[in-house]
RNA sequence: GGGGCCGUAGCUCAAUUGGUCCAGAGCGCCGCCCUGUCACGGCGGAGGUUGCGGGUUCGAGCCCCGUCGGCCUCGCCA
């Protein structure tokens, strides 16, 4: 009988110096062999780790003639005595570095051809060549380690929230296509010609209606579609940690929220997360970072110098001040030592984010009194204004001002870029720190300049803040102004960590009135209303309860985990930055009688 | 849709300002040798239409145009 139908009694991660005297059976992958002539050596793999394996050509020389023809990958299955290495012989980078396995029989299960890549930790190879064979990408530990954080914070979020009540609900993924948001994935349907299902952007509605039924906790670990350009940390298909509570404020689903993640980072790290979490106002976030998920774990807030500004002869600051703009900056901590080419350099790249230039000035200290050189120096032509600068800056002798003039929106957009790239160039942000934050009281609707129009901060299903519900002039036919509604706060709120936004969430609107009148600022006309909601809005008028949830980015949760900036390292099988996957090679034409019964002609 | 970077052996990268480099190295691969290696070592060998198509030039891996592909980024992502 060979070995191959015995049960392996060991995994290659668990044998250790207490295992010694015992037979065993292994089965992995040949990581590496080392032939010495005489003796051969194997280092056999599995997901669990590395066991050696000895081969004696005196003792066992058919399992030692077998092992000599073995190459990279093979898949093997052995069974041997497992051995004490003398003291010189233990390996301390391994854990099972004490011991190894004097193999007496060996049972090939499988050879491999010359695998495109070797299979080890500091591989470089490019993406996408990783990609096409992901199965052997995936036989590397670093994504192995990944693959498992994942499915083990999924575990501990899932723990979480079965022990706190919630239901694990499934929501249908062929759903309906819904107007506002993102691109939709769209599915035709064969019973219907000419109609589409669309892949959920997220259970939204599903989960609001869940409410509705009265299955007041839920949550879901839920695939999510968006058919948008990816980035770094984006993909057309990626999962989000769905939550849902009737009868909840923003604190009842956020004290959940903060608890279940600081379980997370606690039984995946070891770190300790002081809860609750500090809550920070959306105006403050963008008033001091530029941003509304601003990364904490460093200063170099932004601090406004219009005022100053206005009263220096220089256009670049005046002419945007005249138009309605701001002058902020942000100080680099020692950033004097940057050398031209370098600023030269950085300008080029804000320049490419869309600012016009940028704007600079190193402090200096001569003579015993403050200075600046380069840049925009000489606008600032008296001491006077150069301490009322450094002042208002909070800027102190070889520190570089970055300066940005425009639009509100257009000089947060830069400063906080140029904030984030500095502070990682310049290593000044601290490793091993978790800085999470809620930021809160969002602006219910914000206002699109290039399309002139209202559109929802979170969506249009967000309750505004019963402080602020009044400026709806719900008593009246007519929605109030733009002005009063850009100051209409709304019940959402988003979990920040280091700079990236884990989710969001908001209590949604329970009452048909308001959702009536969001629709009409929003410009979506009733009959709009009814055919893309109809359900939701049907659903309103059966005593829905208050009730709102959150949204968490799962991948991201995972990336931040696992030390990765890179979406795909987290996914199993992901696509690429063109939503291609190299493996399937999907997205595929399909034959002409697939587009027969859909009764689509495809177009050229 | 805009901007940037990139494409040379299976992999990672070299190759003065375009000029004996009829494209090199390390790793991997193949063969031989080697009984304590663990990045084993030693000797030898195979392997390239420089992504593709044009152009400039006496001469192109290098310059120009186009095209395909990859990564990042802005827009976009309620």
């Amino acid at each position: 009988m060979s070995l191959a139908y015995h049960q392996r009694s060991h995994t290659c991660g668990e044998l250790r110096a207490a295992h010694v005297g015992q037979t065993v059976v292994l089965a992995g992958w040949v990581a590496v062999r080392r032939d010495l002539g005489g003796m051969v050596f194997i280092d056999l793999r599995d997901r669990y780790g590395v066991t050696q394996l000895k081969f004696n050509p005196e003792t066992d020389p058919k399992a030692h003639a077998a092992a000599r023809d073995l190459r990279s990958e093979d898949c093997i299955c052995i069974r041997g005595n497992v051995v004490a290495r003398g003291a010189a012989q233990i390996n301390p980078k391994l854990p099972t570095g004490e011991i190894e396995i004097e193999v007496h029989e060996i049972d090939v299960l499988s050879r491999a051809e010359t695998p495109p890549f070797e299979i080890v930790d500091d591989l470089t190879t490019n993406e996408d060549l990783r990609l096409k064979h992901r199965m052997l990408d995936l036989r590397r530990s670093t994504n192995q380690r990944r693959i498992i954080a994942r499915h083990r914070i999924t575990k501990v979020i899932r723990d979480y929230f079965d022990r706190h009540g919630f239901l694990d609900i499934e929501t249908p993924i062929l759903t309906k296509s819904t107007p506002e948001g993102a691109r939709d994935y769209l599915v035709p349907s064969r019973l219907h010609h000419g109609t589409f299902y669309a892949l959920p952007q997220s259970p939204q509605l599903f989960k609001q209606l869940l409410m509705m039924a009265g299955f007041d906790k839920y949550m879901q670990i839920a695939r999510c579609f968006r058919d948008e350009d990816t980035r770094g940390d984006r993909q057309p298909e990626f999962t989000q940690v769905d939550i849902e509570m009737a009868f909840a404020q923003p604190e009842t689903v956020m004290t959940h929220v903060e608890a279940a993640m600081a379980e997370v980072w606690k039984r995946m790290l070891g770190v300790d997360t002081p809860l609750p979490i500090p809550r920070m106002r959306y105006d403050d976030a963008m008033r001091d970072y530029g941003c509304d998920k601003p990364d904490l774990r460093f200063d170099m807030k932004i601090r406004d110098v219009s005022a100053l500004a206005g009263r220096l002869d220089f256009n670049v600051f005046r002419e945007p001040l005249s138009r309605g703009g701001c002058v902020r900056c942000i100080v680099v901590p020692g950033g004097g030592d940057m050398t031209d080419s370098q600023l030269k350099a950085l300008t080029e790249e804000v320049k490419g984010i869309g600012a016009g230039g940028m704007p600079l000035a190193k402090v200096t200290h001569e003579g015993g009194k403050l200075g600046l050189n380069k840049g925009v120096a000489k606008f600032f032509n008296t001491d006077a204004l150069v301490g009322e600068l450094c002042e208002a800056a909070g800027a102190k002798p070889g520190d570089l001002i970055l300066f940005a003039a425009g639009s509100e929106a257009n000089v947060c957009k830069w400063l906080s870029w140029l904030r984030i790239e500095l502070a990682h160039r310049r290593g000044l942000v601290p490793e091993n720190e978790w800085r999470f934050c809620w930021i809160v009281d969002f602006p219910a609707f914000g206002w699109d300049e290039e399309a002139r129009a209202i559109f929802p901060m979170h969506h249009p299903f967000t309750s505004p803040r019963d402080e602020d519900l009044h400026l709806m002039r719900l008593d009246q036919d007519e929605p109030p102004g733009r002005d009063d509604l850009l100051n209409i706060r709304a019940k959402a709120y988003d979990l920040v960590l280091n700079g990236y936004e884990l989710g969001g969430g908001s209590i949604r609107i329970h009452r048909g009135d308001v959702q009536a009148r969001v629709f009409q600022i929003l410009g979506i006309s009733e009959a709009e209303a009814k055919l893309k909601f109809e359900f939701l809005m049907e659903a309103l008028k059966y005593a829905p309860p208050p009730h709102g949830g959150i949204a968490l980015g799962l991948d991201r949760i995972v990336m931040l985990i696992t030390g990765t900036d890179n979406i795909r390292d987290v996914i199993a099988f992901p696509k690429n930055a063109k939503a291609f996957c190299p493996l399937t090679n999907a997205p595929s034409e399909v034959s002409p009688e697939q587009l027969r019964e859909l009764a689509i002609q495809i177009r050229e």
